[in-house]
DNA sequence: CGAATTTGACCACT
DNA sequence: AGTGGTCAAATTCG
């Protein structure tokens, strides 16, 4: 029960992100239309967007619900069939997978947005990867040992915008999820002592570090986490830039690479738009 | 000292 | 043989 209002409450907020996002491409592709009447591949490629934007709403509010939840699967689809008939030919990783793209504040840290997610992740290996300039970092759940949590993630940051960091994820928490980020956060304002205060702001300071300078583009649509519920107030810091689902296919970095809708074309060959982009979002998300 | 990271070795799979 | 993923010893961190 209250499961699915989170879910829902979850959703509506992914679909205004996805919204959010349309909206500020077609900012873009009018700006540009003033400045340039004639640049029908820059209007195409920012349209592009703009569909891409609201056909991935569109999937979030028809199929996306039920996809992949780790739950017994009742019906039957397509999808599913192929999944068993993978799964019985070898009986590996029936984990789910799925995908997030981290977006960087420009400015920040270079520093990988491990914990972005709230929950707590342990690096087990980093591995350079054919074609990619930057490696591929393998992280997995801090509790596998104690409780068995099997959650694991991979984090690549993107060759073509250093600012986004692709994330994988594969097999979903079973531990049970305590956050010190939550209850870091949700602290601040009950104590105030002389010189604790001070190693207080520190702390939160590290806190917002890790969460405030950068954007989670969420991509799932899942209700794979119970935790976003309670960051509320910084479900606005995160946009989702793209979706995927990935039942069984293996790489998603690679596909991300080509489907990434944010790619680095428009700010480099165009940086006036680049920075225009920018300092909008900076002023609605860096502060 | 325990926990987390680093990093080369190892392993499974083409 | 080469690549992606994991392990684990060494090392650093707190
Ligand atoms: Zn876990």
């Amino acid at each position: 029960m209250e499961d699915a209002i989170i879910t829902l409450r979850k959703q509506k907020s992914e679909i205004i992100s996805e919204l959010w996002h349309g909206k500020e491409v077609t900012e873009q592709l009018i700006r540009t239309y003033d400045h340039h009447l004639h640049e029908s591949e820059t209007h195409q490629f920012l349209a592009s967007k703009i569909l891409s934007s609201f056909e991935k709403t569109l999937a979030m509010l028809s199929g996306g619900f039920m996809v992949g939840y780790p739950t017994q699967p009742t019906t039957t689809s397509l999808l599913d069939q192929d999944c068993m008939e993978q799964c019985s030919k070898k009986r590996k990783s029936s984990s789910l997978r799925w995908s997030e793209q981290v977006w960087v504040c420009p400015g920040r840290v270079e520093r990988p947005p491990v914990a972005v997610d709230g929950h707590s992740w342990r690096k087990y290996g980093q591995k350079q990867i054919l074609g990619s300039k930057f490696p591929r970092g393998y992280y997995r759940c801090t509790h596998r040992d104690s409780q068995g949590c099997l959650a694991t993630k991979q984090l690549q940051q993107s060759d073509n915008d250093p600012a986004i960091f692709l994330v994988n994820y594969r097999g979903t928490h079973t531990c049970s999820h305590l956050e010190p980020i939550m209850i870091s956060v949700e602290e601040p304002r009950d104590r105030k002592s002389d010189h604790h205060q001070q190693q207080e702001e520190i702390e939160r300071g590290k806190v917002f570090e890790e969460i405030d300078y950068y954007k989670l583009l969420k991509n799932t649509g899942e209700d794979l986490e119970d935790i976003f519920p309670s960051f509320n107030f910084l479900e606005s810091d995160y946009v989702t830039v793209s979706r995927m689902n990935n039942l069984e296919g293996g790489q998603s970095f690679q596909s991300d690479l080509n489907q990434i809708i944010s790619t680095p074309a428009d700010f480099v060959t165009n940086p006036s738009i680049g920075d225009l982009d920018f300092s909008n979002i900076d002023a609605y998300f860096c502060k």
